[in-house]
DNA sequence: AGTCTCTGGTTTGTATACAATGTGCAAAAA
DNA sequence: TTTTTGCACATTGTATACAAACCAGAGACT
């Protein structure tokens, strides 16, 4: 547990993790005694964890029959994404009016460094980290944190399922370019051009994953 | 505690109702020892309690420190009332899609009872409860569960600040003029004359609270 | 056979006890 | 006088122990 304030807060990132990392389906049973055998706690820290991981969508609690990891509905990932498309484009019009060249040169360093990433050895373990930086760095100038926060929620949701889409590197590259195009509307401050972009790319990830849901792997 | 599934739950539930009540100022330290003697039960559930509230935005931890009320800065309480506008509008004009005869009605009922207790009483403690049951009630239709469970955050976030206004009853009367012209307007299905009237009624609230908070009482 | 009730075991929810961290004051040093 | 160090106390964070709720299966009843 390297250099964390409480026993609680590592627990509720590794296990975030590990849910969003597809180690427990939708469904599966958190059984706080096996838990807290695993990360060699006593129930109370993995109990606040679950807590915190409830709040953020993962997990569900039924009063004393224990928390189970939550499972979207079609239905329902269609309206998250929805609402990512809603309020990134609603962001993303506000930072381009505030954007200055250093915010571009940081958004691009990011996406520069992950392109290298990608073709040096494909290590799409973390896309989900560097994919949301991306879009946090280019947001950030609209001074916005409730909405970024509200924005970070939302992708904590969704990642989970995003993950299954990403199986198909080319889905990835798709997505990359993408990243190129909007960092260029950007620096050309081209905002409705940038929003329409945003929209489609988000609009894609979300079809992308229907697809895998829709049709199980045969 | 009449009722309730676990400890934790009554105790979030009456601790949010006495925070949003106003009976802890922002920034205040919540002790886990006196509210477990308040609520005469162990600081187990007062804890878990606290993490719900902090998921909520009504509460900070500070390792080791302990829980603090939020204070919310007069920029944040414009950005959060902002994302009202943007949500709700965008709620509001699929709910008049779909809008049955049955919605208006059920939504026409709340609002008269509440004209009742206003005239019979002026009874507006629950004002904030009254007041997101009609909102709620006119974007049921839209069957967005995530985006109505996001609205709601948002007015909980924003609840505390609201009663301060609320101080004022012809805003309240204000408001309740207000909320029988959107229910007319909906039943016109009038989209987008409605969304307008939503947005003027969320930021007059807004910028109700904010001369409040910018001229103390004298 | 099918339904109902009871009971033992399992798991969660909470009380109590202990450990670890932070705070404030007092005494020592500059 | 001002700053620093150290210690006692208060409060949080967590382990352990106990109580209460759920569940599964066996036997009783129709």
């Amino acid at each position: 547990m390297p250099a964390y304030k409480t026993r609680a807060q590592y627990v509720a990132d590794d296990l975030r993790r590990r849910i969003l990392a597809g180690e427990f389906p939708g469904g599966t049973q958190l059984r706080q005694d096996a838990l807290a055998q695993d990360y060699d706690v006593s129930r109370i820290p993995v109990r606040e964890a679950l807590l915190a991981l409830e709040s953020e969508g993962l997990v569900e609690f039924h009063p004393h029959r224990g928390a189970f990891t939550t499972e979207l509905s079609v239905a329902k990932i269609r309206e998250l994404f929805e609402l990512r498309v809603l309020l990134e484009t609603y962001i993303l019009r506000q930072a381009i009016e505030h954007l200055t060249d250093q915010d571009l040169d940081k958004a691009e360093d990011i996406l520069l460094k992950y392109d290298e990433a990608l073709n040096s050895g494909g290590q799409i373990d973390n896309w989900s980290e560097y994919n949301f930086a991306f879009h946090e760095a280019l947001y950030a100038p609209a001074d916005l944190p409730e909405t970024l926060a509200l924005i970070s929620q939302l992708n904590t949701k969704s990642d989970r399922y995003i993950r299954m889409q990403l199986l198909y590197t080319q889905e990835i590259e798709k997505a990359e370019q993408e990243h190129h195009g909007l960092l260029a509307l950007a620096r050309e401050r081209q905002a409705e051009a940038a929003c329409e972009l945003l929209k489609k790319h988000i609009h894609e990830a979300c079809e992308g994953i229907v697809s895998v849901l829709e049709k199980p792997v045969t």
